[in-house]
DNA sequence: GCTTGTTATGTAAACGTTTTCAGATAATGA
DNA sequence: TCATTATCTGAAAACGTTTACATAACAAGC
């Protein structure tokens, strides 16, 4: 590892210059420039970035903290987050906390430790005290993604989930079905997943109807079937339409109905909660509320960057949502269009913050 | 931020007994330790791991470069990549190329700028030569993952690409197809594509077959459809099956196909090539090679820290793959089975290296 | 009680940078 | 030519750790 110190003996200078050089802080002499570059190149001299982080007390870098990379809503989150701490120079690091709340907390520390200059994170609950606690002792600033905002909390990029998940009831409601349905993940340990319920009841509550039935199901989505062998067990109060709190759900309803010798959507209408990429190419293709996940890790990064360069970001932030129909909801009794299929181009919607 | 130093004071000990209680490099004397430990609590302090880094030289950190995040194969790489690295205390740094050798070059260095541990890397093409001095010159030892190995280059985890396209021709052959055609993403700048085009046309000649044609198209699939209008419009000559280099183009060509009016399997049978998980669910279900994208994320990891912790692990590391059929694959002029769709374990295969 | 050995602790240097401060050099004006 | 100023450069301290080395404390052996 070549040090600055060899590049300042080799270009004869002090090792002042050549941080000087490096960073252009000061006017370094054109030839004694000449000579460091020369130095630089000569020896492949890359500043080590650890010496400079202990100095500087800023590393460049940005942790962010997604309960799976296996799921692509998060994927995508990290993909805009690293783009948008790119573009302004800065470096990620990331870790998965797979749904838990202790490896949560672990990851938390573990990335403060690094002395990352902002931290993204997606709790299980935004309201969990220990992580708040870690986050806020920090110095550094750091952000909820799809969480829940609170009025304790503020530093959040999200949707608004309750909104997303009415306009997912409207547009059921609106197809015609009265006897709806909710199948969701565990909704202790998703606070989002408990806005859409609440999204989900709220508007059906509205709108006079009976109110739909919920049912919990685990996130590795194994346990489907006996949920829905049970919840549409008997035909004369089957519900007509099911909203799932999110599209791999939605897609292992869809299967677990197709199984079960149901035809969606002509027994039975599904609505996701995503919009995630491939879901467009299922066949049927999946009706979804789209949630703009590169967008939310783009601003997160954004959000925290922009803060430390001392502006004051509007917080929180609240993303539109759109909702993607697809060939997974139709009117009762009719099958959706079919062959060629159409190309639905996201709707854009109003109903946010 | 609270520093060894407050501790040290708090407790009324030397910065060298708290490091020593820290990382239990020596005897401290019980008494001694518990007013460490109670000085920790009380200052809430946590090591400065750039401290740390600059001291020991060793970051405790692993980097990865891979094309994009979007695809779930490198989100699951990642994701063991991340296991691997969690399960022996190191961190990850991580960032996508965007499928641009520039850029690809520059994460690079910005990951050896951060001094990582060892650095894990899908390159466009594993002999790219700017890359690999890069790579070389470090002292942190490296993996291609995803890429060929090659004489020069052992440092890889990957699956042997040509014999899995093999066996992709070998069971499209088996269904009684003999027109085969191959469409792929642009080979100049994918050394895995180029490898399964060798395997599949070579298998094709061993089995006595027409030579198939190769189309490529762009990563980004938009013209999968005037690729797929020219090579199937003359019914006469017209290929019964088709062999895509990855799951997404498999994706986007039977959706092109259901829109030309093409049925899949009854009209054309489609053999992707990565395994994600969501193709199962499709609708046919998409026959494709898996490659066990996860553990070669893991397996990258786990040998550089082996190489690190003094071991000299086996290279390359050629891991397993699997041909897992679906129902986009079919005798020519049979529809596959319908619903209820059957369940394909995937059913492991023994040619590799 | 004194040496010897063992164990626990402290001092200080080092890791690779940036940055303050002061000094040296070059440029300017008389 | 000399003082004055502006520009450039160097010495040294600092960031938060770890660790070699030295020293202090203490027990054991004589």
């Amino acid at each position: 590892m070549t040090t600055i110190h060899e590049v300042a003996q080799y270009a004869q200078v002090s090792i002042a210059t050549v941080s000087r050089y490096l960073n252009d802080t000061a006017g370094v002499r054109p030839e004694t420039g000449r000579r460091v570059r020369e130095a630089i190149a000569a020896l492949d001299f890359q500043p080590n970035q650890i010496g400079r982080s202990l100095k500087t007390a800023s590393t460049r870098a940005l942790g962010i903290v997604i309960p799976s990379l296996e799921n692509p809503v998060f994927a995508q989150a990290v993909s805009g987050f690293d783009a948008a701490a790119r573009r302004r120079g800065y470096s990620v690091m990331m870790t998965t906390s797979e749904y838990d709340q202790h490896r949560e907390i672990e990851a938390v520390e573990t990335l403060l430790r690094y002395q990352v200059d902002g931290l993204a994170l997606t709790a299980t609950r935004s309201d969990a005290p220990v992580v708040r606690e870690r986050l806020a002792a920090n110095r550094a600033p750091y952000t909820l993604i799809y969480n829940e905002p609170t009025p304790d909390e503020r530093a959040v990029v999200t949707v608004d989930n309750a909104a997303a998940a009415a306009v997912a009831a409207e547009h059921l409601v609106e197809l015609g079905h009265r006897r709806l349905a909710m199948i969701t993940g565990r909704l202790a340990e998703s606070d989002r997943a408990s806005r859409r319920r609440d999204g989900f009841v709220g508007a059906i509550a509205r709108l006079g109807l009976p109110a739909p039935q919920v049912r919990e199901v685990d996130f590795s989505a194994r346990d489907v079937r006996p949920v829905l062998e049970q919840l549409l067990g008997t035909p004369a109060t089957r519900p007509t339409a099911l909203f799932c709190s999110n599209d791999r759900l939605a897609i292992a309803v869809i299967g677990a109905a197709n199984r079960m010798g149901l035809r969606v959507p002509r027994d039975i209408s599904v609505v996701g909660f995503d919009g995630i990429d491939l879901a467009r190419e299922f066949v049927p293709s999946l009706t979804t509320v789209v949630q703009p996940s590169y967008d939310i890790g783009y601003a997160a990064a954004k959000a925290m960057l922009d803060r430390r360069a001392g502006q004051d970001p509007t917080m929180p932030v609240i993303l539109p949502f759109s909702l993607r129909i697809g060939e997974s909801t139709a009117p009762l009794g009719q099958d959706g269009p079919t062959t060629p299929r159409p190309v639905c181009p996201p709707q854009s919607n109003e109903a946010m913050l």
